[in-house]
DNA sequence: CAATACATTGACCAATTGGTCCAGTTTTTT
DNA sequence: AAAAAACTGGACCAATTGGTCAATGTATTG
């Protein structure tokens, strides 16, 4: 796809389109946004947005499968010759920090998976389900070895998705409903740390 | 607001314009929701709909403040006289029993929360805060006694909220990454039994 | 410098859609 | 049964919006 050479404002402007079809995309969702809020977004033309991308459709997609392969990384990090909690718990953070430093991008897949995920349910049966199957094994193993509690490692996998991510998706209503934390930083690390309590002391076998 | 009388024929068809209007907008979106499509999953014309309602906003909002009460109710039930852990895990299998059987109200919620709040911040600020902060005194107090591990509350909640929503926020993706569950209650009584491991493990000091 | 490819945008088009209006129908009331 | 009220939906309107196109501007290259 990205094989054709391209000059060097092809390439910034289809940057600078990306990062602002991020931003507009991620907070209205693709029906709530327009090209025009993109192009605006850019600091350029209608026009010239549809002369760098084809449809509104390709944009939203380029978006999805380009954050995507970073979405899959920390997963694939995940280590079956580590310690068990350690590994957990490396992966948690990961995931935390996805959320901290990138939390557009989740919100954008969040839209697209709230909305049936018409566009990526292709890359979750075909990249994300056999690598979520494999690390299931290794979590499957260390519990077999007595290393973790009995659970199911496909729902343990959710709900560290679940508490992890939502920190990114529900970013306004924690914002809300938190008047304590000084700050941003302050909040992730409390929740850093209610994270870790939970998850390291629940997963361990007693 | 529902003070005035209403026809029998006012109250059916209200209802049923807001029952396809939570089928629609649960699944689209607010943006992504047209008023026909709303229509014709109510069986009645364009032009009815807008008889029994202003606007689309109208509904929307209508349908937000009515499931808003059933929303708060879980937490309501969190008694502080009770036993720690049996209150927690009997709160988490009532958001989970809700995730179950009112998935398209979380998702309809989730939306709105994804895009901002923009029409539920004062809800969120005016009766969740105040409730949440109530029920996290008693958490408090739990914790100060030694019955539970020493986590932040608020986050213990949120992170409650996340692992039972998710399965009605992102049912599409749990549905295609399982294969292995026979039916959609075996999904999820194999999440209800992950979950209460790790809830009950992990906030138990040992 | 001239020719050519690349880049930019305002004007325009057609489809969609929230919402209105009114003429006709059904239900309720007297 | 007649009058009044409630209900229904087809036709229509105006604003929005995805997308096109031709005209103009700007690099790049021989």
């Amino acid at each position: 796809m990205t094989d054709t050479k391209q000059t060097k404002i092809q390439l910034k402007n289809r940057q600078r389109i990306m990062d602002a079809a991020l931003e507009i995309f991620s907070t209205y969702g693709y029906r709530g946004s327009t090209i025009e809020q993109v192009a605006q977004a850019a600091e350029m033309s209608k026009s010239s947005v549809f002369y760098y991308f084809g449809s509104k459709t390709e944009i939203y997609v380029a978006l999805l499968t380009k954050t995507i392969d970073g979405w899959l990384e920390p997963l694939k990090q995940l280590d079956e010759n580590g310690d068990p909690s350690k590994e957990i718990w490396a992966y948690v953070e990961r995931k935390l920090e996805m959320s901290r430093n990138n939390p557009k991008a989740s919100r954008l897949f969040a839209n697209e998976i709230l909305h049936g995920a018409p566009n990526i349910m292709n890359i979750l049966k075909g990249d994300l389900k056999p690598l979520l199957d494999e690390k299931c094994l290794v979590l499957k193993k260390w519990i077999e070895q007595g290393k973790l509690v009995n659970v199911s490692p496909h729902h343990l996998i959710f709900m560290i998705w679940a508490a992890t991510q939502h920190y990114a998706d529900f970013e306004v209503q924690v914002d809300a409903l938190i008047e304590g934390c000084a700050d941003r930083d302050a909040c992730f690390n409390e929740a850093e740390a209610t994270l870790r309590t939970i998850f390291l002391n629940g997963l361990l076998p007693r």
